[in-house]
DNA sequence: CTGAAAGCGCTTACAG
DNA sequence: CTGAAAGCGCTTACAG
């Protein structure tokens, strides 16, 4: 019995077909081993005529075959699936979202699907503990993890774990074997406060998490940089610390009002929109009384009442860079974006 | 020479082994064949000694083998991984995502996937063109595909392959095949209005997306409850059309002051806080002048000034209804959730 | 209760 | 230039 009878047989056998047709359907269909219809999919032109290439993609397009990429990841390829993790969006003790989450996080996300996809990725998204984030990465073999805004955590599983390639954004921690992109924080900080000093702002407070002299996490490079424009023309500087929210804003405006200070530096816009609105309640006025600068640029910047005079962080840069290294890694390498300034209303 | 001998010399050819640990490599370590690990890693106890099963367990802990999904997904399991997909974020002119993002999106994913992981799903997130997503969807071998908020958006590549799972969530459009979740929209457009009409407004404008007499799209539907709480009690109505944006909001505000309203029904709070503003430039007060109501009832209703009164979607219950209809697909099954009302500053 | 075998859909050397 | 074979990591009947 020849070949040919035996395979004409097994086709007969199989009359009913699974819906999604495979790359053996493609082949038999043209009448090619299935190694030619991979090689043809695959671009390796040199291993198949012209014209078979040709008969194979139009049995491709006739029978609307679509690569089962998680087939094709199992043989060593790479998954060209990345997965956002944002650890800070929740509460760490409730894990609950319900409360107010940054708009912040949104943008990025769009941003950063948008530019993946122009590169053939595509993004998962994960929001859970570290412990579960690293299973869930190698589960689903994502080839890289892009990991937001982690502060004072730290995330040994995830960054030592070595199956696991990570870029880290808008993270202090510098992790020898990954990839970071941030802003250049002091000079965000620096503009800030430079703003409220050009307008003649003496009395400055910087509102946002607690800047620490030995840390170089996000806020403290902030601080650095408020102070130093301070230093150079002798302004005063004071700190307060709060969370990042809208409630956290509204309850600074009293401490501002106590403290008599006439510009603030907020670390996010949503701050300043609290305090905005805080100061408002207690009669003072935006940029009158006291002077509030922002930070990131939101599109509430311009739902505000004054509107909000913020620091542009580039984003759109920033997501290119974490691609970049995404497809190309280069472990160590620190990528940082030079922030912008905003001027509207608030300052 | 024996079988076991054959299986030494081969374990001694791979010195070097993978990082990853396999299914394979549990089960030598643990003297069991893969099967046996297979069964003990699904539940399947049944099938294995509690002995067998403990020694298992150990070597998957000490050896921190990870399941690798993808392979599971390929012997005809689900992948659990669904895909959200919002055609409607981008412009499809020129598929910028330049431009002001409503922030409700960032929330929808936000929650949706905190209900996705509670039930083992992973979520992945997408707002490419239709003919590319059903590429994407099958390539994936993705569960389902949740698709977003479109409205006269034809989608039959999407809807009619058969291969893909969809839950509607706010779509207007009717797929017998598939699930839907949304709001009860005429309930929301009475809400809004009634407010209005409560607090002494007679002329009414409705602004957002055109609504149409024969359509029971979203702006139709929630404009049809706004006449219902109209006829009610005599009060005029008239609708303005604009897109959903802040801009569209500020520019919607002269007309309101041409047209000599008191109260205005938007159909999105970013549409109300542009129109807030405009208004506020235009010397007119809120809600003094004239009464807004926002819709969605997002965070930036806090934020503007006067803070916006909104409808609130129930987003927590949609994103339960639309994971039990990933779960348990019911074709054509529909799940209305009730709005309610929030009442704030500006109306 | 346990193991060997076949298969999921793809890719990659390796012979012809 | 083309095809048969082995393998990726897992699961599932099917014999023992």
């Amino acid at each position: 019995m020849s070949e040919t009878e035996l395979k004409e047989t097994d086709a007969t056998q199989r009359e009913t077909r699974a819906r999604k047709p495979t790359i053996t359907d493609v082949a038999k269909a043209a009448g090619v081993s299935a190694a030619a219809v991979s090689y043809v999919l695959n671009g390796r032109l040199t291993e198949v005529s012209a014209s078979t290439a040709e008969r194979i993609l139009e049995k491709v397009r006739e029978l609307g075959y679509v690569k089962n990429l998680a087939a094709a990841a199992l043989t060593g390829q790479r998954s060209r699936m990345i997965a956002v993790i944002i650890p800070s969006l929740y509460d760490p003790q409730t894990m609950d979202a319900e409360p107010p989450i940054n708009p912040f996080y949104g943008q990025l996300l769009i941003r950063l699907e948008h530019e993946a996809r122009s590169r053939g990725y595509t993004v998962c998204f994960y929001t859970g503990r570290e412990e579960e984030s690293v299973q869930f990465l190698l589960q689903r073999n994502m080839d890289a993890a892009v990991l937001v805004g982690f502060s004072e955590w730290d995330l040994p599983n995830l960054l030592k774990n070595p199956g696991i390639r990570c870029v880290l954004f808008d993270s202090h921690k510098h992790a020898p074997e990954h990839g970071h992109v941030r802003t250049n924080e002091q000079k965000g900080g620096y503009l800030s406060a430079e703003r409220l000093i050009d307008i003649g702002r003496r009395r400055l407070l910087f509102v946002g998490p607690r800047p620490l002299p030995d840390s170089d996490n996000v806020p403290s490079e902030r601080y650095r940089g408020v102070v130093r424009a301070c230093e150079l023309v002798g302004v005063n500087i004071e700190a307060l610390e709060v969370s990042v929210s809208y409630d956290a804003g509204l309850y600074a405006a009293q401490k501002v009002v106590d403290m008599a200070v006439d510009g603030v530096v907020t670390t996010a816009d949503i701050i300043a929109a609290g305090l905005i609105d805080g100061l408002a309640r207690l009669g003072r006025s935006v940029p009158g009384d006291v002077a509030v600068m922002g930070y990131d640029n939101l599109p509430i910047c311009q739902y505000t009442r004054p509107q909000i005079s913020s620091i542009d962080q580039g984003l759109r840069e920033k997501v290119q860079a974490v691609m970049d290294l995404v497809e190309n890694p280069e472990p160590g390498a620190v990528r940082i974006i030079d922030p912008t300034r905003v001027l509207r209303q608030s300052a």
